[in-house]
DNA sequence: CATGAATGAGGCTTCATTCAT
DNA sequence: TATGAATGAAGCCTCATTCAT
């Protein structure tokens, strides 16, 4: 039994060699001597690796190993295991932010704004699934980097004001209840679909389901804007 | 740097010298040498450092550490870390398991048993927020253990069956929505406060909340509470 | 893989826990409280284990296990591992002397007294296959247990002294040559058959053959004496 | 009395910084660096180990020690203890092999052709006598290794058919007698000199001989030599 | 006489990291 | 920029042995 418990599949990712044919012109697309390139790529790597392992599970050996780079670049690149976590978090919340910002829901009726937002919402989280292992290791260790990056802490804000716009204009055509706290919406907004992604696999046991199919997800999506939406709905009159 | 990243704070758990009747003249019983309160003591401190660490980022040492005893005296008990982990799996999924077993809402109408349940759901995370960082770890290893433990399989049965027995009697007294799976419905139910308790170091530094007093807690339960019962209503006759 | 390398197959010896009829008269023939006898059983499953495993891979556990004692008991009774294997070892090294010493050879022929004498020496080996083991051990260990065991060292007296004497005869009738050496003699008539069983696993595979069959093993023995008989010829008259 | 009886000589092998041209200005190329190099040391210290103290009595800390290497790097080069042991022996079947390889009796008159084959077989146990302590080790283990590699299974092929070849030169030309079969001799011609070596210091106390002084091990050698021929010269005429 | 609980020292192995080129 | 060699600290686990009853 060991150590193992880990799940390996690295495939080495072809160690590609760069064809050297030096000075033939074409600046050899593959990997070349392009730090900018493989810092990305290591970059990359290491994302899947912390969002697979957490962080004391993760390998700096399988990182490098998946890269196809040596072991010392990635130390000359990121200095410490540590810092490139944090380069990982932050690429990631970077993700995030990208993601709200695009999306204006602003000329929209509240009730479609909102589903908007929550599909979306969701959507991000099926699109790099990785963002949650990702946070589930952030908070093992307790938000200690987040606390460090201060630019990760208005990550949200964007999202966070669209949900409160949205809900005032709800409110105020009287399609959405009164009582709703925004800060508390955006935590079941979240929760509902990250609960379901983060613990697919205890979850799939449990309830004896697949819970990655396309057909699954955007079963969950829909019970998700259901959810949200019927809570809104403002008490029936009488 | 070294490789730390952990917050250790092991304070060696007084080693048990069991606070016998001192002064009494009996030469105070030096070590336990009961064990099955040994193993149990093991089991505890085990629970909580994989909880907090996940299964990668714990250590036996920091456990024994705790626990006040010898670390072959752990491997004599468990065999190895990985079946330690199992056995707080299976310990931490037990105490779920007692929660809801000591709950029964067949007797109360729908809509109060359906909070009932979803209080009880929030409180046993709240009270043994260690079972959130198992939970975590489990997810992280894919559910490998879950998949071991025949007897874990089972272990929600019984909330999924008071769920959709709920459901339905609300349904039938026409004061729930027709439309509701149980099982989403399941998941939402533990989503959202997962969630909030999960990620709370995060939800802190985005929402700049404080996540964890009373009554921090006790707000969001009714609001996981308003959320569900929300959604349940049946939509307006027009 | 770990550090295994062993080939258990320890079947605990069922821990025989007295059929506690107290009281009853008879002395309980299984296992009762009788020192010499569970002294004996711990003896007995030690050699084997040594045997098998050689003195740095032997198990104290897998002793105490095979011999379905507790394992303080082998403590008390026989202090160290160390002195555990002393002891095994002068067992051993008595069986082989009270097997010579049963052989008189002085009343036959000398080409028959000298084969009885070489079936007798392999015949040894055959039915006590852990001595082999053992002395491999002793050899690992540069003879340090034998130096101190004054009585080992006359061991082999009596079957030098026959090996002399028989030697004699047949030089005198004519039947041997007469530049044999005892003590070469000694070393040929043992090593023959001594490496044989030693190295059966190498020879087994180098060789490709069953060597523990009793086919094989009677084989091997007709062809020790055809060697050394062979051997102690007289160079033939012209 | 702890766990030793080992009698351990470590002497840290002066940790090899090459005794380069000293005062010749270079500043003492520090470590060497030369991982072919590096490997093969480590190769070479583990072969003495395991040769004087069997697998199990083996240790990893004092192979690195005397081959004056970190403890990773024998791992990084040979993975693991039971890997390492089987490098060692396949490098030691490997002299084996080379030592036959460079003898071709071919052109010999089968007397002289056979003596050469049993001097040279004793003599590489003389000149390597730690393929004896690895060959006892491997059979404590039943062949394991052996049976895993095939390279050493096919190793003595060559050897057991020069066997082959000069007895059947010896039978048509009548100086040999005619019921040898080729792989019993093979047995004998090794078993005589290796029980010698191997027994070397039980048998220094039981004979009470010096067993190494090149003048012992000379003796022996004419020993096997008259021992074999002396058992293949053809029965007598009448 | 016998046992189960407990321990210290050390064994194998891993892992993040640095060195030298 | 990139690499392979080398390292120290620690991690999991085992094993002979002792303690307390």
């Amino acid at each position: 039994m060991a150590r193992a418990i880990r799940l390996r599949q690295v495939e080495p990712a072809a160690p590609v060699r760069r064809a050297t044919t030096r000075g033939a012109g074409k600046p050899a697309a593959s990997k070349p001597r392009d730090a900018a390139q493989t810092k990305l790529r290591i970059l990359e790597c290491a994302t899947t690796e912390f969002a697979d392992h957490g962080y004391a599970g993760a390998r700096i050996e399988s990182i490098v190993g998946a890269a196809g780079v040596n072991i010392s670049l990635l130390y000359q690149y990121f200095e410490s295991k540590e810092k490139l976590f944090i380069a990982v978090m932050e690429g990631a919340y970077g993700l995030v932010r990208a993601s709200h910002h695009e999306l204006d829901v602003r000329d929209q009726a509240p009730a479609q704004a909102m589903e908007a937002l929550i599909r979306r919402t969701f959507r991000i989280f099926v699109e790099h699934p990785r963002i949650i292992g990702l946070l589930n290791s952030e908070n093992v260790h307790r938000g200690r980097h987040i606390l460090k990056s201060p630019y990760i802490r208005g990550l949200y804000t964007p999202l966070l004001e669209a949900i409160g716009g949205v809900l005032q204009r709800g409110v105020a055509t009287g399609v959405f209840r009164r009582d709703v706290d925004p800060l508390d919406f955006f935590v079941s907004m979240n929760g509902i679909g990250y609960f379901y992604l983060s613990n697919r696999y205890t979850l799939g046991v449990i309830l004896n389901r697949e819970m990655m199919t396309a057909e699954a997800l955007s079963h969950h999506e829909d019970h998700i804007v259901q959810v949200l939406l019927g809570y809104l709905r403002p008490a029936a009159r009488k």
